[in-house]
DNA sequence: TTTTACGTACAGTTTAAACTGTACGAAACA
DNA sequence: TGTTTCGTACAGTTTAAACTGTACGTAAAA
């Protein structure tokens, strides 16, 4: 029982580990993953007591996870209280939440750089500037399809039937 | 003049955003963002100055950013203050680093997750866990292959003849 | 309708990270 | 040799993030 408790702890405590990677923070990664690990959809009381956070900090933890789809709210007859459940498929779920961030962001900013390469343009002493922006134009270019590259694979890339 | 310089700070507020994504805090991506911007290597003294940061926060920035190899010490005859430069060839550089911590990572889980399988085998009751065990490594799994496909990729991808 | 139970907004608190100033050891200079 | 100048270790401070408890609005139950 003790040492039941010690594995699942364990496994909580590494698996978390790896949905920091994705850009999580500790607290929403172990939310995550405690509710990936329970068999059944959970409810804030509950998620509370097994993380030993308080209702709000799971609630806004919830919130977190939900804006990122990874984790949805489930509906079950005769129980008031609001149920949520870990998504399944999570390799797909976390690659595409991860490349839409990177792609989204690189997309801003190359909005951003052209707008001041616009205005670097105007003036006459920029070369040493000018050679950089364009350096960190193709810097984001470069990222921007491998990324999509990536995308691609994964889209492509089959699971087993389980659903993982 | 004043409006040269705010196009700087433009440049490298927003350029250090995209070295965040990297998983650089932010003091560490401006400060990188700094001396890539700069012209010329520049002294523990002239960062100080530049970023507004005391000397031994730039110090232990260094560090970091040496650490990861996104920042060299330059020597230069007759100066007896460190000299420090951002590298060339962000792109790789950046691509490996972030590979490498990614691929390290999922190294460590493969082996912490094996050895938890261990334990769980040799107990009767967990089929649930079990499952959700085998599921969590063919994850890990999948980023593995995932990113040594990126890595592949970058590592044949070319880059202009500058070296960016 | 009144009562109870839930989710969430908000203000205040705790905790962790980032940062600073002083002080010290080592290397360059005289 | 003594003196100066640098980099960095360390303790203390500041700042930002995470977290909590109360209090309120809303919807289900009685």
């Amino acid at each position: 029982m003790t040492s039941e408790q010690t594995i699942t702890d364990n496994l909580i405590h590494e698996f978390s580990k790896t949905i920091e990677m994705f850009g999580l923070s500790p607290a929403d990664a172990r939310l995550f993953t405690t509710l990936y690990l329970n068999h059944r959809p959970m409810t804030l009381d509950e998620m509370s007591q097994t993380t030993g956070k308080s209702k709000t900090s799971v609630n806004t933890g919830i919130r977190n996870l939900s804006d990122l789809n990874l984790v949805k709210q489930v509906w079950k007859k005769g129980v008031r209280k609001d149920l949520y459940a870990a998504e399944d498929d999570l390799f797909h779920r976390f690659m595409h939440m991860y490349l839409d961030k990177w792609i989204g962001h690189i997309n801003l900013q190359k909005r951003s750089l052209d707008q001041l390469k616009e205005h670097v343009n105007k003036r006459p002493q920029g070369e040493l500037i000018e050679e950089k922006l364009a350096h960190m134009i193709t810097f984001h270019a470069l990222i921007e399809t491998t990324f999509h590259c990536v995308k691609e694979e994964t889209n492509h890339m089959l699971v087993d039937q389980n659903k993982l």
